[in-house]
DNA sequence: GCGATATATTCACTGACATGTATATACACC
DNA sequence: GGTGTATATACATGTCAGTGAATATATCGC
C-alpha cells in the first residue's frame, strides 16, 4: 500500500491503534479491544502501520506483538520542524506579521449578513 | 467538512499547497501553478484548508491572499510530544527497549538468525 | 453601465479505502 | 494426528474525497 505517516495517521482508527500501543507492545487481541473494529479491520490496519514503518511485530507463541517505531515520528517532527517558526514567539520582527497576517479564521461566522 | 489535522494534510496536493504559504502569504492564482491541479482545484482545498485552520483569508482587491496559521501546526506538535520519547534517546533504561523492542521493520529480511 | 480578471461553487464521475462476513493460515496443546 | 485459539487474507459493498468542466460571484478599470 506504500502510505506516508501523513495518510497513515489520518484514519482514526489507526489513531486509535497507535495510541493503544503508546505505552509498549501489545498482541492483536487487545487492540481489537480498543479500536471500535472488528479484528479483521485491525489486522489490515496493522498491515499498513507495518508497511508505513510506524509498527513492528515479533511473534510470541500464537499470536503476534506490535509496537512502535520511532522513524515515522522521526519524519513528521522534521516536517513539522519546517514550519515552527510560525508559532515559536518569533513575532518581534514584523516579517512573523507578514506571514501570520490577521487570523481571521472565523470565517465561517463572518459576514454577519449579505 | 470539518477536517482534523491529520485528514487535512494526508492529501499531497494540500501538502503542497501548505508548503508553496511556507515564506508568506500569496494570492490563489500563485497557489494554482505550483498545486498540480486545476484552479478549482486549489479552491476546494483552500476551502478545506481553512476550515481545518491551516490558513487564513484577507481581500486584496480582487484576489485573495491566503496565509499559514500556527494552531493546527501546535496541535500536531503536542500530539506528537506524547510519542517523543519514542525517539528522543532515552535508551539508557531498559523501559525503553521495551517499547522500542528490536526494529525488525524490514520484516521481511527479518530474524538473520536467532 | 460594460468587459476583463480572480476566485468560488455546482455537477458528474471515478477511484480508493474502510468495513464486515467468511475463509484461510499458523501455532499450541493434547 | 485433531481441536481450539490467534491472526491474516479474500471477497463484496458502500461511502467519500479528489478531480475537471462549466458556471457563478466578486472586484477592478474604463
Amino acid at each position: 500500500m506504500q502510505m506516508n505517516p501523513f495518510e497513515a495517521l489520518a484514519d482514526p482508527t489507526r489513531r486509535r491503534i497507535v495510541e493503544a500501543l503508546r505505552c509498549g507492545e501489545r498482541p492483536v487481541g487487545e487492540i481489537v479491544d480498543r479500536a471500535g473494529v472488528r479484528q479483521s479491520g485491525v489486522s489490515r490496519h496493522l498491515r499498513i502501520l507495518h508497511e508505513s514503518g510506524f509498527v513492528s511485530v515479533r511473534p510470541d507463541g500464537q499470536r503476534r506483538l506490535y509496537a512502535l517505531r520511532p522513524e515515522p515520528f522521526r519524519e513528521l517532527d522534521a516536517w513539522l520542524a519546517g514550519y515552527r517558526r510560525l508559532w515559536e514567539a518569533r513575532l518581534d520582527r514584523f516579517g512573523a506579521a507578514l506571514e501570520e497576517r490577521r487570523g481571521d479564521r472565523g470565517a465561517t461566522k463572518k459576514e454577519p449578513r449579505k
